[in-house]
DNA sequence: GGGATATGCAACTCGTATGTTGCATTTATG
DNA sequence: CATAAATGCAACATACGAGTTGCATATCCC
């Protein structure tokens, strides 16, 4: 199952590169409420020219987090939340190991204080160097 | 309850340049697994120069995400995980628009097709211009 | 004390992200 | 059909990010 990875093969990093702006992120707070609009009604709510708001689009479209439908003499805009669980699944497998590392810790200090011999040592405390 | 701001007021947007880059990322992979380290021995880990590290170490310490404390003549570095979940809560946002939007485009696409005089209107399907 | 180790500070290069402006192209419309 | 509207393409300016190198400073250890 190699499914969800986009043809255009996207990165992980791709996201976070295209939240990294913060004009981007207002125009994802724009497109999650209006919903699909025209590059120029987009324009409209921002202080730079079009060619500017159309290079963010695209660096949002590199990031999967937009999806544009040419119609008619217009493109018409529509936001893309599935990319942002890329994001959220990263942070969330990085929380993860460090809860672990945390709980690995707890239980090395623990067997520590009832015994002097340690069996189970945490996977590292620091490096040694 | 302004809490939760630290001293130094950070941005929730600096978490998002701080794991915008690769380089970044894989040091807070390093952190959340190794544990405390020096900056020497991180710089061990990476293909780049101590200066490049510390250069990364301060964007990340600007997102909260990385803690230093001096010991001697060394510099400990600790992840801190908490400021994830900033960003984590501006993407539960972000969706929770969405989703909402697409509920109040249901109920009106519902009633428009039970009735011909929609009382609930979406709050806005696109841009009227 | 003196050398080795760890870090800080500053200047510099290089690439690219952000934004602009000008012009061409396509489509809608009176 | 002629014009306005929406967009695409390309060149340009500017700033900043990522990385390097050189030198200074502080600390550990024999």
């Amino acid at each position: 199952m190699i499914a969800s990875v986009a043809a255009t093969s996207r990165d992980a990093g791709d996201v976070f590169v295209a939240l990294a702006d913060p004009t981007r992120r207002k125009m994802i707070e724009q497109l999650s409420v209006l919903g699909p609009v025209t590059i120029t009604q987009l324009t409209e709510v921002f202080p730079i020219s079009r060619q500017a708001v159309t290079k963010h689009l695209d660096t949002l479209s590199d990031a999967g987090l937009v999806d544009t439908e040419r119609r008619g003499r217009e493109r018409i805009v529509t936001f893309r939340p599935e990319p942002l669980h890329e994001a959220i699944d990263w942070v969330a497998a990085i929380e993860a190991r460090w809860d672990r590392r945390l709980a690995a810790l707890a239980q090395f200090l623990a067997a520590e204080a009832n015994d002097r011999q340690p069996s189970t040592e945490p996977t590292q405390e620091g490096i040694s160097s």
